[in-house]
DNA sequence: CGATTCCCCTGATAGC
DNA sequence: TGCTATCAGGGGAATC
């Protein structure tokens, strides 16, 4: 599942890949994606003619930002757009050569379709972005398509004035962990006088942004920190070895281009390295590098917490 | 206000 | 063989 480091490696896929291109169309199955607007005409109307100016990542989610074309010009300009898409669980946006060049932009749904489901590989492949799974598909104006991934249906899509979108309830966010103001201090302020359970707060994207369960479990393991604690109860100097590994290993993640546990895959179809770093997450019964113990797991608000029951203390 | 629960999905797996 | 139940998981919205 795409969370900080899997997001990052897509948009820098992204941005070497599909800057300066126009939308020219866009096809779905699943209309269900489009949060804003949220029929397929209008969100069609809302990206088609535009040109994507820029890539960047908020969180988890992949921003798009988007220039008008010559007719929606003024004098005073109009603004730019952005296109939001969130991968959720299964998502992942492969980019690929339209393989029927002459159909690009003028979408037959029915020979989509047909074409989709042509045996092919699992996943995308750098040649090939089809595979079964594709739901969404934006059309570029150079032949190649950018097309979503996503076995569960659980991505989502915005389209909108920058204004609207950066405002939106879909992109409330708190500190980027990889941000150079990043500060133990900034950490210790948002972590302060917080009571919730510490793996459920690393995990609040309203606080920090870019923290799921793989990475949760792992900075928890790394710090020595049971994932069911009570955030009042940490000492400082736990405090101290948790912000340190929330940087450490969301940078080595970011270095090995991600984990591909279940279906993540990078921009053309690649795996990401991370998996073989992987202590507690996926782990369980597995020993404990630490100190041999059997890794367990636990349910904490609805989700699976993995960890170390010898090493990973509540304070 | 903060914390918790529900719910959107589908493929894999276990049990009968 | 084939059915059913269970689980995984991000996060917005509803509820407590």
């Amino acid at each position: 599942m795409p969370e900080l480091p899997e997001v990052e490696t897509t948009v820098r896929g992204l941005k070497k890949e599909i800057i300066g291109r126009k939308i020219i169309n866009v096809w779905t199955d699943w209309p269900n994606y489009f949060k804003k607007p949220t029929t397929k005409t209008a969100f069609s109307k809302c990206v088609v003619g535009w040109k994507i100016e820029d890539v960047y990542r908020k969180g988890k989610n992949v921003l798009i930002e988007l220039s008008p074309p010559a007719s929606k010009q003024t004098r005073h300009g109009a603004g730019n757009k952005i296109l939001l898409i969130h991968q959720k669980m299964s998502g992942h946006l492969l980019v690929g050569k339209w393989r029927i060049k002459s159909e690009a932009g003028r979408v037959d749904d029915e020979k989509w379709k047909n074409e989709k489901w042509i045996p092919s590989p699992f996943r995308g492949t750098i040649t090939d972005p089809r595979n079964r799974f594709i739901r969404l598909i934006f059309f570029l104006d150079d032949g190649r398509i950018l097309a979503l991934s996503d076995l569960r249906r659980f991505a989502k899509v915005l389209c909108g004035t920058k204004d609207r979108i950066l405002n939106s309830s879909h992109l409330k966010l708190g500190l980027n962990p990889l941000g150079t103001d990043f500060s133990f201090e900034k950490f210790k302020e948002v972590i302060k006088g917080k009571k919730a359970r510490i793996k459920t707060f690393l995990m609040n994207q309203s606080v920090i942004s870019g923290i799921g369960n793989i990475y949760s479990d792992e900075m928890l393991w790394k710090a020595g920190i049971y994932p069911l604690t009570p955030i009042n109860e940490i000492d400082n100097r736990k405090l101290r070895d948790l912000y340190e590994a929330i940087k450490s290993v969301l940078k080595k993640a970011v270095k090995l281009r991600g984990t591909s546990i279940d279906d993540y895959r990078d921009s053309k179809g690649r795996k990401g390295k991370y998996e073989r770093e992987l202590i507690v997450y996926q782990r369980d019964g597995e020993p404990c590098p630490r100190c041999g113990e059997k890794i367990k797991k636990t349910k904490i608000g609805g989700r699976t917490a993995r960890f170390c029951p010898k090493c990973q203390s509540k304070n």
